[in-house]
RNA sequence: GGUCCCGUCGUCUAGCCCGGUUAGGACACCGGCCUCUCAAGUCGGCGGCGGGGGUUCAAAUCCCCCCGGGACCA
């Protein structure tokens, strides 16, 4: 049986990297019909939040990775941990360490000078008696013979010299237990099998396995994902924009577009770019994720978005789109909002929003009507002779028995034929003096959807501007 | 500094394991078509194997060296 796992510390928020690690994860055990474990990695306690906690398990929750144990959090196991280095040390493969600061300072510079790498000569490896005044750290007997060889399930073979070892610490001084030590015994009493996390972790990797055999357990098999970069090819980070999961569901992007982006990044599956999640959950496999780190690219995530929320269904979208429209204070009280209308925005203006943010900036005019107009839409359009077109418009608008995509088209039809013009002559000046701008869904739907009443309304109003501008 | 990992269009990637393709797709960008604006759609264009040596009839693909980037250990 498969058990994976997704551990964040809960210092901030859930990010784009972790999140993909997360998806990763959930995509291997969903596959595999295993487990999917959620642990919070909270021993650093003066940097853990519960409110950083809760926001993971939201962000989570938004993305659609449900766990099947856990949350489990480390806080809580602390007595094991106690356990398992005592019994480390009872068995001789661990021991107190009373070296100073100021001691270690001088053993790593010489260290350096002897074979290349500041580390711990493990001199207090065989000290017998307590050293008076000093609290002890608990470190581990790392064997530095040979090599580390394993089978990484992304990046192949990996051999690692042991010389680069030293006895690391797995108890503080303070008895917190470190990094390196919680996460082995906690990923070996958990029974994880497949380890699968970032790539910053590779270097870690070897020692771990030396803490695996030496508290008798059988190492689990390790997939390292490349590490997603910021557009100047360093480490992703909160100085290249916008990088928590959360972010991205503020900015009106879609959890299912958030979510084929990240694992496009750096996974794929020959030519293809839409994925569905149950298609991901039949198709994903550890081997064709990629090695090489890939590069965050906010475009084609806009694009992917644009085209989910193309394909979404009607109802949710606009129940979003409501949200929206209160959040980005368009409109006082969304729940006042005719559903069945509210659809209508969202099929008229899906196709030219990328974000149901945007969506909302650019239905707005329909909540209220323009107090200005685009300054060189009213130069180009706002011209003297479209005033007679414009009246005869909203006189036939006023006049109208029905409103509908039919009425509207015989309208101006005949409008046009009584003044032999284009439609392209009074296009512009209407879609201007409904809207208040240049660019918008077209002529029948904004007409429709402002409603026959404020229609004529924006119209005259708009040719009493024109006839005040002299 | 030592060690480990990585390197195909600007970006995400297919192709590499198992040598033979005009090196394919997607985003972005540019242009055509469509058109009431903007989009959408559609058609086309631009653009890449980090460098150098080998091996071979033939190298993105196999081998070696170098360079570049990242990570870990302090």
């Amino acid at each position: 049986m498969v058990r994976v796992r997704f551990a964040p510390s809960p210092t901030g928020h859930l990010h784009i990297g972790g999140a993909r690690t997360a998806i990763f994860n959930w995509l291997f055990a969903r596959h595999n019909k295993g487990k999917f474990i959620l642990r919070i990695e909270d021993t650093d306690r003066s940097r853990s939040t519960e409110e950083s906690i809760r926001e993971i398990l939201e962000a989570m929750r938004w993305l659609g990775l449900d766990w099947d144990e856990g949350p489990y959090r480390q806080t809580e196991r602390m007595e094991i941990y106690r356990r398992e280095a005592e019994r480390l040390i009872r068995e001789g493969k661990a021991y107190y360490c009373y070296c100073t600061p100021e001691e270690l300072e001088v053993i790593r510079e010489e260290m350096k000078k002897r074979c290349g790498v500041p580390k711990y000569d493990g001199r207090c490896r065989n000290r017998k008696e307590p050293r008076e005044g000093v609290r002890p750290v608990i470190r581990f007997k790392v064997d530095t013979e040979g090599e580390t060889v394993f089978h990484d399930l992304i990046k192949g073979e990996i051999r690692y010299p042991n010389s680069q070892l030293d006895d690391f610490i797995i108890v503080r001084s303070d008895g917190t237990p470190t990094y390196n030590f919680v996460v082995v015994v906690d990923d070996a009493l958990m029974g994880i099998t497949h380890v699968i996390r970032g790539d910053d972790h590779l270097n870690n990797t070897p020692k771990q396995i030396q803490l695996y055999r030496a508290l008798g357990y059988e190492p689990p098999k390790f997939a390292h994902v490349p590490m997603i970069l910021g557009p100047d090819r360093t480490k992703l980070s909160k100085r290249h924009g916008a990088t928590s999961v959360m972010a991205y569901r503020e900015e009106g992007y879609l959890p299912e577009a958030l979510f084929n982006f990240l694992v496009r990044l750096g996974w794929s599956h020959g030519d293809q770019e839409i994925f569905s999640k149950e298609e991901l959950i039949e198709l994903f496999t550890l081997e064709a994720v990629g090695k090489s780190p890939a590069v965050f690219n906010p475009e084609k995530l806009l694009w992917l978005n644009h085209h989910y929320m193309k394909t979404y269904p009607v109802d949710k979208l606009s129940e979003l789109l409501a949200e929206f429209l209160e959040k980005e204070g368009i409109v006082e009280d969304a729940s006042k909002i005719d559903r069945k209308w509210l659809e209508e925005v969202v099929v008229a203006f899906r196709e030219r929003s990328k974000t149901v943010k945007e969506m909302a900036h650019h239905c707005a005019f329909l909540f209220k009507a323009p107090e200005s107009y685009d300054e060189d839409g009213v130069k180009k359009f706002f011209k003297p002779e479209v005033v007679p077109y414009l009246e005869a418009i909203a006189e036939e608008i006023e006049n109208a028995s029905q409103f509908t995509k039919e009425a509207i088209d015989e309208i101006f039809k005949r409008v046009l034929d009584r003044f032999g013009i284009k439609l392209k002559a009074v296009a512009q000046p209407v879609r201007l003096a409904i809207t208040g701008r240049t660019v918008s869904p077209g002529l029948h739907e904004i007409l429709l959807l402002t409603g026959k009443e404020e229609s004529v309304r924006r119209i005259k109003k708009a040719v009493e501007f024109i006839k005040s501008l002299g």
